[in-house]
RNA sequence: GGGUCGCUAGCUCAGCGGUAGAGCAUUCGGCUUUUAACCGACUGGUCCUGAGUUCGAAUCUCAGGCGACCCA
């Protein structure tokens, strides 16, 4: 089927024949090469050094001369260079004449080898080591992409992400930071006194977000089961049971679209403190994030696709009525009735959507198409309609209007927060009111869901609470255009492949 | 959901109606200071799939698949 296949097989097959397992139980390095590389830095041009070392990585490049060959490997650190000489070898085991043949023939970009040998640094100034043993560690069946123009395939690299890490660093460091940034967050709350307490992913009714879920079965119950989309009301029902500041930071499922800032499965934290309001929120949305960026970027200043962007606190923190009317002229407190709205939005040249249907629902309109896609530093937008969130609390001195943020960064939302909404009457009205919009057909609006109302009246104390897009952030601090860069294994449409086949080596 | 673009050797790509190509990788030969090593020779193809137009299709048309980007 492969020729390069089943050349790679032969050669597997060879090295179990002249006692060199193609598959090795283990190794020992001395270091990782970047360490060796800097212990060594003070080594000249063509001296060397004899002491011992031993190094594993994959083999990235060969070049063989005659009786002489480089090769680069590479473990997670980085790349060292080998030195590999016919007489080194020799005169170190007489009794493998063949090691140095060996080594060229049966070594192919990809395999993953380890050495020992001492150390040298050419006349060109690589530091390399100079080999006197090897061992096969892995034989890869499979080549590596082009070594010089990478995985240029997007959908490859999505589908084969291993290769992608391999042949492309700046991947793999994407993945560190964003590692670090979850880490980094976690370590700030867990400092500050917030328990991470995990909640049900399966859950009988998925509430919490106007989302579409992901259905499910279990079995043994014979009881259909959905995949969450928020965090939210269980982690009010743990405030409810008296712990005064919670976060959970894991998955949440969403059944809808892909795009460059969507996939259905992703990563948020939500937290909650108790005593606190929407205020306090903010306050923390700021420190907390800009802890996490200056520990991953070594900085609150970095820049994104080219556009300099400033995490510094404190952030502006301006009301959507205001963006609304700065950018466009419209000052919604002066509208009656939703016709009012749309005509003044029209003659304003904003498409006014059937759907939205009320003059708080075409404020969100008027602000996601003239306004969100312009905040580029970070910006609080406040006090939203109370007709697009249900669970925030009715705002202290304006009608109609809840204590809600969201936070703006590069034009996307990246953080959401309210003064809770603890007062189980209100509550019980505003997710009635979504029931009835279900019912009307709208997939996204929320359940009754009883259990949580109950919670509320055995009593919850005032709270702010705040979910921040994980993924999202990753792109910020990576520098990366689309979410699927930040996540490992994006979800694509499966790829009608024919595998190959499952011959056994040796 | 709509639009635009892409899919050719393991990888990166050219070819755009007239014999299927290049570089790298692989294989063979040479080479003791290379680092996109070099020199020589060879090998490698379901041109995404299917239908159509044509004397002739990787190339043109239609349908489908997968993906990217933009819009909703």
């Amino acid at each position: 089927m492969s020729d390069l296949r089943e050349t790679r097989l032969e050669k597997a097959r060879t090295l179990e024949s002249l006692g060199r397992p193609p598959y090795a139980l283990g190794f020992a390095p001395s270091h990782r090469t970047a360490a060796l590389q800097q212990a060594h830095a003070d080594l000249a041009n063509g001296e060397e050094r004899a002491v011992v070392v031993a190094v594993a990585g994959r083999v990235m490049t060969r070049r063989v001369m005659g009786k002489l060959a480089f090769f680069t490997i590479a473990d997670e650190s980085g790349p060292i260079q080998l030195f590999i000489e016919k007489a080194t070898l020799l005169a170190a085991h007489p009794e493998e004449p063949d090691a140095f043949a060996q080594i060229t023939s049966l070594v192919d970009g990809g395999d993953w080898i380890g050495v020992h040998g001492s150390l040298r640094r050419t006349d060109r100034g690589e530091l390399s080591v100079k080999v006197t043993d090897w061992v096969m560690l892995t034989k890869a069946l499979q080549p590596l992409p082009d070594k010089w123009h990478g995985l240029a395939d997007v959908e490859k690299r999505y589908r084969q992400r291993y290769l992608d890490l391999i042949v492309s660093p700046h991947i793999r460091e994407t993945f560190r930071r964003r590692a670090r940034l979850v880490s980094a967050m976690r370590r700030w709350l867990d400092d500050r006194g917030f328990l991470e307490i995990e909640t049900p992913v399966l859950q009988t009714e998925a509430g919490g977000a106007d989302a579409r879920p992901f259905a499910t079965h279990h079995n043994a119950l014979d009881l259909p089961l959905t995949l969450r989309i928020a965090t939210e009301l269980h982690l009010k029902r743990l405030v409810v049971g008296g712990f005064e500041r919670v976060y959970e930071l894991g998955r949440i499922f969403r059944n809808e679209g892909i795009s460059t800032r969507h996939n259905p499965e992703f990563t948020s934290v939500e937290i909650y403190q108790a005593f606190a309001d929407y205020h306090t929120m903010m306050d923390l949305t700021e420190q907390l994030l800009a802890a996490a960026c200056l520990e991953v970027c070594g900085d609150t200043r970095l820049t994104y696709q080219g556009t300099a962007i400033d995490l510094t606190p404190p952030w502006r923190r301006v009301t959507m009525h205001e963006l609304v009317e700065q950018a466009t002229g419209l000052d919604f407190n002066t509208f009656a009735d939703r016709s009012q709205a749309a005509a003044a939005m029209e003659a304003a040249g904003l498409a006014v959507p059937e759907a939205a249907d009320s003059v708080g629902r075409l404020l969100v309109e008027a602000f996601e198409q003239a306004v969100e896609t312009s905040l580029e530093q970070p910006t609080f937008v406040m006090d939203y309609p109370v007709e697009n969130s249900p669970l925030a609390r009715a705002h202290r001195s304006k009608p109609g209007l809840v204590e809600r943020f969201e936070l703006f960064i590069v034009g996307r939302e990246t953080a959401n927060a309210f003064s809770e909404l603890i007062d189980p009457l209100d509550q019980r009205a505003r997710l009635e009111l979504q029931q009835l919009r279900r019912q009307a057909g709208d997939p996204e609006a929320q359940t009754v869901d009883e259990d949580f109302l109950h919670a509320l009246e055995v009593g919850m104390p005032p709270t702010g609470g705040l979910g921040i897009g994980i993924d999202r952030l990753a792109m910020l601090l990576t520098d990366s255009p689309s979410i699927r860069d930040v996540i490992a294994f994006p979800l694509l449409r499966p790829e009608a492949r024919e595998r190959v086949g499952t011959d056994a080596v040796g």
